[in-house]
DNA sequence: ATAGAAATTAGAATTATTCTTGCCAGGTCA
DNA sequence: TGACCTGGCAAGAATAATTCTAATTTCTAT
């Protein structure tokens, strides 16, 4: 375990739900990982597992992602990205822009705006394949 | 008032609730939009609100807009667009695409994917002006 | 007018998340 | 080494937005 990343000092919680999440890139919630954490931690509080979360967030080491509001997910993936959440599995997918593309270069925005996050959020289904 | 709108059944209270997004497009919580009203209805209540907003959601005539894990807001416009969150002042901001963008297009998915709704949202500072 | 259906109301219930408090571990400094 | 001190953890209480429930009222169609 190292002794920090990006700043923020790593405790075996943070550790084991740092982990956790490169480990299974589903976008758990909180709750979810609370559950599958117990195997390592069989103490851990899902107090913990939200304080965890937060710094995590926080030292911009993993994302939280919302959908509506339904409870947050959370996603190791930094890359900018969207999310498609297909009706039918209930799975949700990382998507990417195609090559090139700026997205602040196809919104209409007043010039000079400052813009420090974009969240893009898709519903549908995927093809049956 | 009109008999219905897109097949909802008009009522004083869902009539209101309607004019007042009309009127006051400033995206309101649920909770804004129960105080703003008294004035109309003195009588109505917060649940009659959730109805009202959540019946009109539901026949598309306003959208339901999401901040993170923050109450939920209302939008009566109904043209494709996202919404920039101004971190200076608090206000929310309807954007478009500029002409000739299909976001769609300009995405990462497997070919054949439905997309049946888009989520986009931004958070920055507007210039100074 | 009247029966049945739908909407409204008030307040209780739910649920995700945050807060509070006490405790414990690990690092620091003498 | 040993007392201290900071920060993190655990457990459960508290919060806040929203939904549900049950009772009443209003509509609609006959």
């Amino acid at each position: 375990m190292p002794a920090e990343i990006s700043g923020l000092r790593m405790t075996r919680q943070r550790w084991e739900v740092y982990r956790l999440l490169m480990d299974q890139r589903d976008h758990p919630t909180a709750n979810e990982v609370f559950m599958r954490i117990k195997d390592r931690l069989p103490n851990i509080s899902l107090a913990t597992v939200y304080n965890c979360l937060e710094a995590l967030v926080q030292h911009g080491v993993i994302r939280q992602v919302n959908f509506d509001r339904e409870s947050s997910r959370f996603c190791p993936n930094l890359e900018e990205h969207g999310h498609f959440h297909d009706k039918r599995s209930g799975a949700i997918h990382d998507v990417t822009f195609k090559a090139g593309v700026n997205l602040a270069d196809v919104l209409d925005l007043p010039p000079g705006t400052l813009i420090t996050d974009i969240e893009i959020t898709l519903r549908g289904e995927l093809p049956v394949s």
